[in-house]
DNA sequence: ACAATAGTGTCTGTGAGACAGTATCGA
DNA sequence: TCGATACTGTCTCACAGACACTATTGT
């Protein structure tokens, strides 16, 4: 091989952008910025920061989640790294995508110092308008759609977009949202039996049958080892 | 967000990393090189390139692998993205792996320039045994396994094991390989043939009854849109 | 009583797992 | 004929899909 002799090679800057996303009103939701700088000042854009030089990926992606919501100890994963030559304009930046999800009521934001705004985005919404965001981050959001999509079939990730306490019929609705279509109650219930656990509460106060609150069971295997 | 002010943070090489898989001897194995410089002289590694700054990491890849087979048209795909601080003592590296798989027939390679040979190791035996490898690539080569196995059983990756004609037994004998159990010949037949189509050609020569051969047919959904 | 949601029973079809059987080559 | 591998038929069982039914709250 002819690498590992960087002197020929510039170096360039490595940023970690967060997609952080929750479920609020029955829809899906993403966190997002409005840029108060250029390049794309008043654009949206996803959350991001540089990684420093003695800083690992995972721990620049959990000092964005700290910095944009106050959270320490949310659930996130790698999920891309992008690296076309034209993706900034002003230098070549690499982007290394994280995905961050969080159950609404845990999730608090503020706007940051180069920060226009802070909201919530409707995913759907943003991904079929022809609404432009900052640099390639409508495509990575489009990305981590169809991997969310993906990986809530053979992972336990829609766990992590509800309560600890949660409602049967609550995670099914998570279900149906990350899946886009309807599910059986009856079937979904058989399924996901094995990852829940009853308890012995229960919701009150709405106008019809109270649901039994559960939680999650044992780990799923999604990673090595 | 506070980022996008780079100024404040110095950059970073960016390396491609390459895990080229193939099947030999009915074994899994990943081409390695023995470093012929330090650090890690004489020590086996994965190929590696620098990005260059008017580079794409597909790009970059693909360079690579065109470096250290000769080969322009085998299929690759992004791993992961290690960032870990000491994973380079010289300086801060970031890693971005690329798995790539190709059938033994095609694959071709020679010792590049600062290198003192490239070879196939046999991947379970190096994972199993305690040779160290350079850098953090023993724990690469481990995450490439697992994804392996996983993705064998959801998308078609094992066809880019086999040649572009092939027999049953022999694909069979793939998804053995990745999955690390025996299967079923009746079972795995009904299983892929969706995905296969037959061809007029058998085999022949061999002191037993011909194999039919038989190619790839459609296409399987494995990324976005 | 009624609206509304919670929760269950069960039939069906599909597909994985398991195994036994038949087919066709070279030697 | 025999050894070896190719290839097929079919039983069983688990599970997803579909739908109908019962249960329990507030108003």
């Amino acid at each position: 091989m002819k690498g590992y002799d960087s002197s020929q090679f510039e170096k360039m800057s490595v940023a970690v952008d967060l997609l952080v996303f929750t479920i609020e009103n029955d829809r899906l939701k993403i966190l997002l910025i409005e840029r108060s700088e250029d390049p794309y000042a008043n654009v949206s854009a996803l959350p991001g920061v540089f990684i420093g030089i003695k800083e690992t990926l995972d721990e620049a992606a959990k000092r964005g989640i700290r910095e944009e919501t106050g959270l320490t100890d949310i659930y996130f994963e790698q999920l891309y790294t992008f690296g076309e030559v034209e993706r900034d304009p002003r230098m070549r930046i690499i982007s290394v995508s994280y995905m961050a999800l969080v159950p609404l009521e845990k999730l608090k934001f503020s706007a940051g110092e180069r920060t226009l705004s802070v909201y919530l985005e409707d995913v759907e919404e943003l991904l079929s308008s022809d609404k432009k965001l900052a640099f390639d981050h409508k495509e990575i959001i489009r990305y981590a759609r169809w991997r969310l999509a993906n990986k809530v079939e053979y992972t336990d990730i829609a766990f992590h977009l509800v309560d600890e306490y949660f409602t049967l019929s609550g995670l099914q609705k998570v279900y149906e949202i990350l899946l886009g279509k309807k599910l059986y109650k009856a079937n979904f219930r058989k399924k996901i039996s094995s990852m829940t656990e009853e308890t012995d509460l229960v919701t009150s106060g709405d106008a019809h049958r109270p649901s039994r609150l559960y939680r999650k069971m044992d780990e799923n295997g999604d990673s090595p080892q």
